[in-house]
Formats: structure tokens, C-alpha cells, sequence
DNA sequence: CTGAAAGCGCTTACAG
DNA sequence: CTGAAAGCGCTTACAG
């Protein structure tokens, strides 16, 4: 390994000098400069960062974090790592990925451990356990959903009040009142704690419903196509009246549709399926294909961009 | 910040003391441990992990690297992201994630920077511009595939060869003989370059078709559901005398079966569907469901697992 | 069993 | 513009 010491004797420079060059943190002379380069590409020279990050108290590493259990990674997720990753090395920072599994101590110790300069959590539960341990570390964080407190910290994500009532909107403008919602089940009876996605979109739902005077019809299924299967049984068995279907699940999407098929209703001649945040892979997945897409918006009013 | 000196101070001992506790590193009384264990606890005490990594020359730290352009990261990916976090646990590392773009500098760079012991690479190809950089670097490292010449690197892989002429066989055995392959292009005119699952999977069909006396029939498509629909089409009129096919494309293959039935041809009816190497979440994706699971095999026979 | 001290490879006031 | 030196918070022979 070669060192700033070994380019600093080569270049008959001083250490400091070298830092210098290296970090552009200060001016140099051409000629000095000059002679630092050489001896560096001579030498095949590259700064230990990790010493670097001891002497600096920061490392330049930004870390992305996502519950490694239950989870959600996919291909949306997939656009949140390219754009912080971008992002990263714009601003001359480097972005890791931890997959941070559900013990809160490990996950302590890991920030403490003075590796990463700030956090970006993906996947943020309304009542979020990371949270306090991200405040406590002292750590620079945002976060990627909100907790049940949005104002207390900075967050990017998706304002689902806003899109589903505009989508919903859209069925009411096709003359749909009864408009069923299928979503994973919300565990959580006090709505307080939970996945934030699932908790603002269900209470968007009903608030809208109630809105217009109409009994919600929520369809609670897992996420994956037999999930979307059950939900097809379901709603033609138990809720014959419905004739629109708002689905928030896009795991269980494709089954639904193909259930929907199968028990004899034509979509969207019979039934309308509306997919909330339905990622464009997941859509195309779908069968009949989507014929209109929206854009979710974010809490500024803004479409949502990843970058 | 807590250090270890406070520790020390705290505790009445040197701060060799408190790191030999911490580490567990040498032989510590009792009593001693005891002192400094409730020094610790007291200030809140978490090591410093960059200047450990420093002192040590081990920062404990192992990279999972991934191409970010063109990934193909998905839910298998997930399994292997999950197999080496734990792996890496149970041997007192913390696994980093690492997206790399396709910048060797950086790559290069970031790597003799010394921010991690060992590496694995993902989603390898066959002249992997990763690798050389990997071994210039010094750093440990383990592929997930192989190179051209995989005698050369320590890799995990699947048995291609062996999974594929398996799986036709069962076909055969099913009465099939004008068997396509259904798979994503594989541009490179050598053949010694590029994606090295699409490359051995091509000419492992292709041998135990000329194995069995029978024409190949190629339909190369994209990663999506269009691809798949393209394959059905020109399948049923390109090739209308196939009567099974393998498809080597997670991504095409809900589309092949769609189309397929809109064509008008019954699955396994008039047309069998072979998924190689697929994951059972597309496989349950698909109409049809599967009904028959098999599992690929490992270059050492073993069946494949991520942990 | 415990400690004093050198050293890991950098950065950064401070002087000149 | 350049350098000498202290310091970042640990680990690890080496002594005792």
C-alpha cells in the first residue's frame, strides 16, 4: 500500500502538501502540484479512507437504510437507491446500502460507530423504531415515508391523501359509488403504528367514501397473487354490489385480475380496477393491460421523483 | 462522543484495559471487567468503528456489490442480499451494499480506500470489468457467478448445464421434441463475453438439442411482459410445429402465457411451458400456475441455497 | 493481569 | 505557498 508519506518523500514535498493536492483543500503552486501528480500516478497512489475519515470526523459515506425483514424492496425501490446513489456522488459522498435486520442495538452500535455521516431510511413505519435510534446517534437522517409526527422530521414521500382521492375521483367521474379497496391487511387497531402507505390510503379511502355519502368495502389480502385471488372471490361473492375495485397491493394485483377473469367478470366492462401507486412493471404485469396512468403527487403539490 | 479514554478514566484503568474488554481480545480479572463494564454502560460508551478499523487494519466490513445500470436486482436477488448480511453477522462483519456504476475509477478507488475486507460481486459476467479491478486491489473477494474461466476465482453459481439438460429431459420424457428457447438476446458474437446464465443456458440447449438430432429454435426477447408477447407470436407463426418451450426470461414469461392463450393455444393443452431457472414469485405470477417445481443444482451437485 | 507507548494514515490549525 | 507537529480514537506488541 502506498501512502501519503511514500508520495511526499517521492515528490520531496511535505505530507501536508500532499493532503493538499490531494483534497484540493488548498492552493498549491503549479509546479508543486505538478510534481505531487506524478509522483502519485508513479507511485499508484490512493488515499486510505478510512484513515482520512478518522482525521476528518467524517467519512463522505451516506447510508441507505431498509428493514431487511418483511420486506418491501422492489423494483420502485430499485429507483430510490439509483437516485440517492447519484445524488451521493454528486455531492462527493458515497452512498451503502444496509440491510438493517430487526435488532435496534446492532443498529446502534452501527451508527455510533461513526462510519456514516448521515442516514436514508427507506420503509418508514409510522411509529418507527429506527427513529429514536437515528436521533439518539446524532445522525443526519431523512426519511422516506413519514412517522405518525411528519413534522418533526425531514422526510420525502408520497402524499397518498391527495392521489387517492384524485384517483377515486376519476371512478366517480365514470359514475362508480360502490368502490371496494383491496390492501394488505393493516395489522395495527389503533392506525397510530404500522406501515404509513397502508394507514393513509385506508383512512384517504374512507374519509373519501364518507365524503359522498358511501359505505366503505375494504378487502384486507396479502400481498402476493393468491392474495389478489381471495380478494376476486370475495368481491363477487360477498360484495356483488361493487362495481369498482381501488387496489392498493400491487403483489396481489395480477391474481386479481386474473381471479376476476375467471369467476366471469370482464374488466373494465364489469368491474373497474383502479391500481393506487401501482409501480408501471406492476401494471404491465397486469391483465388487460392499464389504459391511464396517473402521477402520484408529493406533499408540495409536486409530481414525485426519485431524482 | 464517549471514547475509550473516558472509559478508562472513568473506570480507573488504562484504556488497553477497556479495549481488551471490549474486544475480549486478552485476559481481564473479574473485578476489572466488571469496572469497566459498568464504566461503559454508565457513559454510553460505543467504539469507534472508523478508528478501529484503522488501528486494526480490519474494518470488519463486507461489501455486496451490484452493476446499478441494467440490474437485474429483484426478489432473488433479495435472497442472496439476506444470505450474506446473516453470513456475515455470524462472523462478526457488518455486510455494506455497495451500487456500483459502471465506473471502474470509482470502483477502484473506493476499494483501495481500505473501507472493507472482502467483497462479493454480483450479477457477474463473463469478462467482468469488476474483476480485474478486484485483484489489483488486494481485496478478498467472492464472485456470485462465474467468469469465462471460473477455475481461475472462488465463486457460488448454478450448475447451468446440468439444471438445463435436466429440465429438457423432462420434457423429452413428457414426448416433446421441437422444444424453443425462449431467452433475452444475447449480443455478444463470441460468446465469451457478456451474461454468463444467458450464455451457458443457450449452449446447453443447444448441445442436448444437437444431442438429441434436433434443430434449435431460438426466439430471443426482451425483459418485459411485451417481450413475452412477442415470443408467443412468433412462435405461432414462425414456428408452429414447437410444441414446447423454455423460457429463460422471469420477466417475458407472464407475457408468453398470455399471449399464448390469446392465441388461441391451451398451456400445457398445446403447448407445454418449461421455466428455467425461474423464481417461484414469477412462478406464481404465471397463468397457468406451475405444477411442477424443480430445483437448480450447484457446479458441486449440491442443490443451490442462499444460505 | 495491567499499563505505557508507539503506531495506523490521514487532516488541519498554526507558523513561517 | 509550504512544512512541522498535534491529533483523530482506537489496537497491539512489549514490559512489568
Amino acid at each position: 500500500m502506498v501512502r501519503m508519506q511514500d508520495v511526499a518523500e517521492h515528490a520531496n514535498v511535505s505530507i501536508a502538501t500532499v493532503s493538499f493536492v490531494v483534497n484540493g483543500s488548498k492552493r498549491v503552486s503549479d509546479a508543486t502540484r505538478l510534481r505531487v501528480e506524478r509522483a502519485m500516478a508513479e507511485l499508484g497512489f490512493t488515499r486510505n479512507l478510512v484513515a482520512r475519515a478518522l482525521a476528518s470526523k467524517r467519512s463522505r459515506l451516506v447510508a441507505l437504510v431498509f428493514p431487511e425483514v418483511d420486506t418491501r424492496f422492489n423494483a420502485a425501490s430499485m429507483a430510490f437507491v439509483h437516485g440517492a446513489s447519484t445524488g451521493s456522488a454528486e455531492r462527493d459522498h458515497h452512498l451503502v446500502i444496509w440491510p438493517v435486520a430487526s435488532d435496534p442495538l446492532a443498529f446502534r452500535e452501527y451508527l455510533d460507530g461513526g462510519l456514516v455521516d448521515g442516514v436514508l431510511a427507506m420503509e418508514v413505519q409510522l411509529d418507527d423504531p429506527r427513529v429514536p435510534v437515528l436521533e439518539a446517534a446524532g445522525v443526519p437522517f431523512v426519511l422516506i415515508g413519514r412517522t405518525a409526527d411528519p413534522s418533526a422530521y425531514a422526510y420525502a414521500d408520497i402524499d397518498f391523501e391527495t392521489t387517492t382521492a384524485r384517483d377515486l375521483d376519476r371512478l366517480a367521474a365514470l359514475g362508480h359509488r360502490r368502490i371496494a379497496l383491496v390492501m394488505e391487511p393493516n395489522t395495527n387497531a389503533d392506525r397510530d403504528t404500522g406501515y404509513g402507505p397502508l394507514v393513509r390510503v385506508e383512512r384517504a379511502y374512507c374519509a373519501w367514501m364518507a365524503e359522498h355519502g358511501l359505505a366503505p368495502v375494504m378487502v384486507p389480502v396479502s400481498r402476493d397473487p393468491a392474495g389478489g385471488e381471495e380478494a376476486a372471490g370475495r368481491l363477487v361473492t360477498e360484495f356483488p354490489e361493487v362495481t369498482a375495485v381501488a387496489c392498493f397491493n400491487d403483489e396481489a394485483a395480477p391474481g386479481l385480475l386474473r381471479a376476476l377473469r375467471r369467476h366471469g367478470r370482464s374488466v373494465p366492462g364489469d368491474m373497474s380496477v383502479l391500481g393506487l401507486g401501482m409501480s408501471s412493471k406492476v401494471a404491465d404485469l397486469c391483465e388487460p393491460r392499464s389504459r391511464i396512468r396517473t402521477h402520484p403527487v408529493s406533499p408540495w403539490g409536486e409530481p414525485l421523483r426519485t431524482r
